[in-house]
DNA sequence: TTGACATGTCATCTAAAAGGTGACAGTTTT
DNA sequence: AAAACTGTCACCTTTTAGATGACATGTCAA
């Protein structure tokens, strides 16, 4: 018998990174330029670019900044981020491990 | 009126780091050598002595590694360490950022 | 029209951190 | 005793988040 992966099965599409939700989402209905929103949460306007452009993952630092700026909580951005990055690695890595064998197995 | 804050109401014990899960439920019932078993893992014995110490935080490619051997998926591990780092994070950091009045506000 | 601010974008530097290698002494197993 | 496992360290390398600074545009009010 074949043996069996994909314990938990993720989302059908891939999850958006959170600076598209940022970008798309969030500072349209903000009314303040970009530059003074990268100052206002404490981070480079630079970072705030690659992070909008998705070329930066949201950290747990900035996860932060955006928890209370934004007003929902850090856990939300850090979130989506590490679906996002589970959805890639999935189908990107290429991990090479036996499963186990053992007492406390599935 | 006070600007309330605490969004999403962590758990209120430290969510345990996932080595401490690693070391005192898997390890034991798993029959094998912590060598043998970092082996297998593909990683080195000195990552995964960290890891077990909590020198080290479980990797998008560690819980990958560790969702396959063990098998309850990677998502599993790193919730975990994400879980962690957020509680533990959420009341060490001084992130100094005021909560901004938009549109979208709660 | 000129100046103050905004933008997109890049090149560069740094500080941190994950992870490997190699070593050592000590213990357990065969 | 030899072989294998352990805890633990001191490195070294590579990657990467993030800052800084720069430049060319673009917009807009005075």
């Amino acid at each position: 018998m074949a043996t069996e992966q994909q314990v938990t099965k993720g989302p059908a599409f891939k999850p958006a990174h959170p600076g598209e939700i940022l970008r798309e989402d969030v500072l349209p209905d903000l009314d303040m330029p970009k530059a003074r929103f990268a100052q206002h949460l404490g981070i480079s306007r630079n970072t705030l670019y690659k992070l909008l452009n998705e070329e930066q993952p949201v950290t747990l630092d900035i996860a932060l900044r955006l928890g209370r700026a934004i007003g929902n909580g850090a856990r939300f951005w850090l979130a989506l981020q590490m679906q996002h990055d589970l959805w890639t690695a999935e189908r990107e890595a290429r991990v090479d491990v036996e499963p186990l064998n053992w007492k406390g197995a599935a």
